[in-house]
DNA sequence: TATGTTTTGTGAAAGTTGTAACGATTGGCT
DNA sequence: AGCCAATCGTTACAACTTTCACAAAACATA
């Protein structure tokens, strides 16, 4: 699967443009949308090479124009729906995180085995029993699934997920999910992310030490 | 930076090794470990040249030997002190996520600019007032941090916390830090994988549908 | 119109990550 | 002891990603 992080950054780009769109500018050189996202001018340029559209020699792009593009080659036409799988405290915060955000790509129902839950309206989102998690996602056209249950539960509940019409999912679970290889799985392993950072924090420390020496 | 990959498997590997110790599991072949971390044994194999550790040719790995050698390439002997910033919906989250797993990479201290949190205890961590954040990263030694704080406001959050001695930030501010080359960072922009996973689940359908005419 | 400067798009090189192939070593079995 | 199958470490290769380098296009200015 190629272009995986490009698109990633397209993601950026759009977001960043939306901010300078509102700012009332209407042109933008690749290199200040790459000081905006953290990257190189030459790597702005590659990536809009992707969606194909052209910017024109010293005006750089068009805003207005390149948003649409982009819209066009990130966005499905009709939206596209989105749930919750586990309302836990990760659960809750994602919920509260996304809601109301995106238009075309919407949270539209929550999923927990907790009984409390069902039935309850948490930021704006409607909690399901997880017995209703065929019916709702076929009713709603949900293609896309957020899981953020214990581990233990999340093979099992991807199954069911995928055979009921989801994918792609974004998996929060500290394991790896067994998916057919059409279903597109982004883990986020918060553990492993804080022990990267933790580990790359010491080899940065070491190194600056060993450049004193030389 | 090389390895990146390969130090995040590595954790991943001492999670999964982790719980066959606890089941009793004395010896383990790559391949097992591979399908439990959901990758290919050479890769496992690969990843472990990295850390020196010898497993021996038809019994695999002894597991305790290799997660003291993981153990050894991973962490600080003197562990390390994590401080987490924005204590809203997310950081709470992370709080109740990260509180005592993990005893060499503890969350010691949250920061709040909201007076109503400052001395209150969530989850086991006291939250301090921002003006106290050089002195508590001093006194209790911090260089590692988790910025989960509003976009507007994590740029000159990120300044204070490397003038003070953090060396990694695990940011979950969807804007990219302009940080000294040192400092590792390890962005977790959570609009970006949301959206990344609905670009290719839309494209996943795509294929298949078109793999179908042929 | 000619010239110079800036910026774009893109082919080629470099770097990083994942995969395959293969000799070497070990334990089990006869 | 001698052979076989399983597993390991490592080198070589392939895929993907990023960076470098430069021709072509557009605007400004004279």
């Amino acid at each position: 699967m190629a272009l995986e992080r490009t698109v990633g950054r397209l993601t950026l780009y759009r977001r960043l443009l939306n901010e300078q769109v509102a700012g009332g500018v209407e042109n933008l050189r690749s290199h200040q949308l790459a000081a905006r996202a953290g990257v190189t001018a030459v790597q702005v340029r590659r990536d809009l090479m992707q969606i194909g559209y052209d910017g024109s020699p010293k005006r750089g792009y068009d805003v207005k124009k390149l948003l649409e593009s982009l819209r066009h080659f990130l966005d499905e036409p009709g939206g596209q729906r989105v749930a919750l799988l586990g309302v836990g405290n990760l659960g809750r915060a994602l919920l509260s995180y996304f809601i109301g955000r995106r238009p075309h790509l919407s949270i539209v129902a929550a999923f927990d085995t907790d009984p409390q839950l069902s039935g309850r309206v948490i930021y704006g989102c409607r909690c399901h029993p997880l017995d209703e998690l065929e019916d709702v996602l076929k009713a709603q056209d949900i293609t896309v699934a957020i899981v953020a249950v214990p581990a233990v539960a999340a093979q099992e509940l991807a199954d069911r997920l995928v055979q009921n019409g989801v994918k792609g999912i974004l998996n929060f679970a500290p394991i790896p999910l067994a998916v057919p290889s059409e279903i597109f799985v982004e883990n986020i392993d918060l553990t492993m992310s804080l022990e990267k950072v933790a580990y790359f924090s010491r080899e940065a420390a070491c190194e600056t030490a060993c450049e004193r020496k030389n």
